[in-house]
DNA sequence: GCCAACGTTGGC
DNA sequence: GCCAACGTTGGC
């Protein structure tokens, strides 16, 4: 069964252009260091999964496009990399604590801005809405997923 | 296991 | 920069 997730990305990290523009086409997300984001990468997403690209911490805040997961979950190499800002102690290579996949955009789409995403009734109990909601990886329905695609391409 | 203190996220 | 909300840490 294909599910379908929403992943933040800070533009001035990566965005969807940096995305679009990546070696291969796909981008290691590298950087998750909350455990629930984690499991969900780790636990339950498959190789073809549908992902919403969006745009957070920004001016324009957002969904920006389509993308799809890219690849098994695997180690975050930065966990190891006492230079890197993700650098975490605790881990090592035999107990890996942060694993990640690849993601492949598909599509830069318009920006759909948070307020129109809070203006649809077909979208109220999402997420990525909810009150203090910080998540950076969360499940979106089937029916959210269809919901935004037609807003995306109207 | 509790919980206060602290750090982070992220919209505004 | 503000601040609400939430996650993590660490002393007990």
């Amino acid at each position: 069964m294909k599910r379908y997730w929403l992943m933040k990305s800070e533009p001035s990290e990566v965005s969807v252009d940096d995305a679009l523009k990546a070696r291969g086409q796909t981008v290691a997300w590298v950087g998750v260091r909350n455990y629930q984001a984690r499991n969900f990468m780790r636990d339950a997403m498959q190789v073809g999964d549908g992902v919403l690209f969006y745009h957070s911490s920004c001016a324009e805040p957002g969904v920006v496009g389509v993308a799809e997961v890219a690849s098994t979950p695997y180690p975050d190499d930065t966990q190891f990399d006492a230079k890197s800002k993700y650098f975490d102690a605790k881990a090592t290579q035999e107990n890996p604590r942060w694993m990640m996949v690849d993601v492949r955009v598909l599509e830069k789409t318009r920006l759909l801005p948070l307020a129109e995403l809070r203006a649809q009734e077909a979208l109220e109990d999402m997420l990525i809405l909810k009150r203090g909601n910080r998540l950076s990886i969360t499940p979106v329905t089937a029916e959210e997923w269809r919901c935004i695609d037609r807003l995306l391409h109207k």
